[in-house]
DNA sequence: CATTTCAGCCAGAGATATAA
DNA sequence: TTATATCTCTGGCTGAAATG
């Protein structure tokens, strides 16, 4: 809405503030949100405002080059993963940098991003390093419906027809307040729960299991669009095509080719010796693996039936030992 | 082309944390 | 306290770039 000149009264409705990005570290997602800060000034001995901070903590960050920022993700110390998946979360973020008490408080972040596959599949495959970003985006997959050589382009009416209708939308959705489900929707929001946080298995479930929010989530905007009050079982309905697309579309993505290499390890030492304790795992993989992958790719080894994991009793801490279940090929 | 330099990688020892 | 789990750090290796 606001990338192109408005030709539109906005009558007192503030757009989001808008950056192409291209994201490269979680500071530089923070500047442009950040809280007022304060600092102690020893002339009057009190708490002076020295920067002034953002008040507006809304930011809609179009990403075209969206490989760029899952390639600077990888390089040690660079905390855009952990900004964004505080963001998504709705938390407040606080780098933790010496001289920097930088934070934001209630950031209200979105980011649409464009990537081609192939990219995308290459910067993925190299690090496994976004577990649990990547489940915080929605994929769609697009492609160019048919040739044309010469586009009309939107005819200014109709741009402004969609202008004003977002427009009403975004208004309404400001004055009123929290929005729950009508008895029927939560209903329907029982019904289809179990089967959206059912775990998936694979590198696929990484990216889909946080179906519950996201479809959660994706119903409250259905129900805003149509300027309702309440969500409504249609808007979660609605929801549930929107999230079942993205799921396809995350399935077409990252179901061809790329593997979780942890994984793939882990199965290769159990196949090798048929039992390992988490230590041995650990020294399997270089000795250096941070516990969260390790334990993330055993989960999901187990969920998927492939391992089982016991705890023996020592008479020290107890020991965990992962068994394979049934023969890999 | 041969040699030197150097950053980056990695195995793995050893230190530290954790659960009972 | 013990044995296991997890993390940190170092020295050696490698291959690419710089130098002669």
């Amino acid at each position: 809405l606001t990338k192109i000149k408005p030709k539109i009264e906005y009558d007192g409705y503030v757009p989001a503030s808008v950056t192409p990005g291209p994201l490269s570290s979680g500071e530089g997602l923070v500047e442009r949100i950040k809280d007022a800060t304060m600092k102690w000034d020893p002339q009057t001995n009190t708490m002076i405002i020295s920067d002034p901070g953002v008040e507006d903590k809304r930011l809609f960050v179009l990403s075209e080059e969206l490989a760029s920022a899952f390639k600077v993700m990888q390089r040690e110390g660079n905390n855009l993963s952990p900004t964004l998946r505080c963001y998504w979360d709705g938390k407040s973020v606080a780098p933790i940098t010496k001289n920097n008490p930088i934070r934001v408080t209630d950031p209200h972040v979105c980011i649409t991003g464009h990537i081609t596959n192939e990219e995308l599949l290459k910067v993925l495959d190299e690090g496994e390093h976004f577990t649990g970003l990547t489940n915080r985006f929605l994929w769609v997959c697009a492609k160019r419906g048919r040739l044309q050589p010469l586009p009309n382009g939107i005819h200014d009416n109709d741009l402004i027809r969609f202008q004003e209708e977002y427009l009403r939308c975004a208004k309404f959705a400001q004055t009123i307040g929290e929005v729950s489900r009508t008895k029927r929707a939560d209903d329907r929001w029982i019904d289809v729960y179990p089967e959206l946080a059912k775990d998936h298995p694979g590198i696929l479930g990484s990216v889909c299991n946080r179906a519950e929010a996201q479809t959660a989530r994706l119903s409250l905007i259905f129900a805003l669009l149509c300027g309702a009050k309440e969500i409504d079982v249609c808007h979660i309905d609605w929801a549930l095509a929107a999230w079942e697309y993205t799921m396809k579309s995350a399935e077409w993505i990252f179901d061809t080719g790329v593997k979780d290499p942890v994984q793939d390890k882990i199965l290769k030492f159990l196949t090798e010796n048929g039992k390992a304790s988490l230590t041995e795992i650990h020294k399997a993989l270089g000795n250096n693996y941070q516990k969260e992958k390790i334990q993330l790719s055993i989960k999901r080894l187990e969920s998927g039936g492939v391992v089982s994991v016991k705890v023996v009793k020592t008479s020290g801490r107890p020991k965990q030992i992962i068994y394979l279940t049934k023969k890999t090929n």
